[in-house]
DNA sequence: GCCAACTATTGCATTGTGTAACATTTAGTG
DNA sequence: CACTAAATGTTACACAATGCAATAGTTGGC
């Protein structure tokens, strides 16, 4: 009994723009996670890409206690936890005891840490400002339009309250 | 020393339009990467990302061995022995020594592998062509123009000789 | 003042990941 | 043909990320 093999599911039988939509994306998001992870490890070798975030998250949304960092994360306190302990290890993330409350922890970056979320994004929009260089011009618009569509018809909030771009 | 706070680091100082895109793209990424895990989760709660990736991989190729599916998942073959291990286990998955050399395995997905790749993929395509619709309509052609100038730009291969939608 | 709720941590389990060491099998070479 | 080298997959060990359950300490409400 012989499966059909298909070239690509996501253009297998009753073939849509959604397919095209997706593998858009996709190729566009294997391109910046790709970028992403390279941006880090020219920064520093050690750090992974949830770190990373955890940086930026702490950076774009200043001091933070661990329950409301873990929310920013998407994540569970004990992932959290162990997280900052490997920061804080690093050297690059500051755990101190919240002055109006004992049992709460503020976390920030330490200047080392903020200096890695610095150099990380330099070197990522660089490199970013280097492949849209070779991009037609015309295309350049078009391309920030159609993806805030995309995102807006995606439910995404289309201006975070706070400033969102703390994806990786 | 109080460090700047920037309200997001991929607008602070030196914004070009890398930021715009950059935040654009990671808005749409992480709209994707929650509807796929959405929607894997909606087929088998017990699914991971980079499983059903591996099941995707055998989809659109067919029948690998070992280290071949290493190299399509840019992962080392012990990683992928133990995912392969789960994936039997859990019957998603087909494990047969090679009938052309006994040191190599050829892995495959079962029937019910296949049809987890099958339902997962169209569920994903209906929630994407649901927001695509919500989006006017001259977005539509725009957004896929765009994003294949961009990756286009990346580097990344126009077209992939062997059919190429298996990011996640 | 005591009990309930909150906050963070620790214990335990699972998955994904990599390097190094290993066993087995195949291929090449003299 | 025999022996060695290369290929192939697995196992051992280590570590990051993740979650649930249990726990310790703290705060707040009544």
């Amino acid at each position: 009994m012989t499966r059909g093999r298909t070239v690509s599911p996501t253009r297998a039988a009753g073939n849509t723009s959604a397919d095209a939509v997706t593998d858009a994306v996709l190729s566009a998001s294997r391109l910046l996670v790709g970028l992403s992870a390279r941006s880090i490890a020219s920064v520093d070798e050690t750090i992974t890409m949830p770190q990373f975030r955890l940086l930026v998250v702490l950076s774009t949304r200043g001091p933070l206690k661990l329950t409301v960092l873990a929310e920013y994360l998407d994540a569970k306190p004990p992932s959290v936890t162990r997280m900052i302990d490997r920061l804080v290890g690093a050297g690059l993330v500051d755990r101190q005891t919240s002055p109006v409350s004992r049992r709460e922890v503020v976390l920030d970056l330490t200047d080392n840490g903020a200096s890695v979320v610095t150099r990380v994004t330099q070197r990522r929009r660089r490199e970013i400002a280097r492949i849209i260089g070779r991009m037609p011009e015309r295309q350049r618009a078009a391309l920030i339009d159609a993806f805030e569509a995309f995102r807006d018809a995606g439910g995404e909030p289309a201006v975070d309250p706070a400033g969102y771009a703390d994806w990786m």
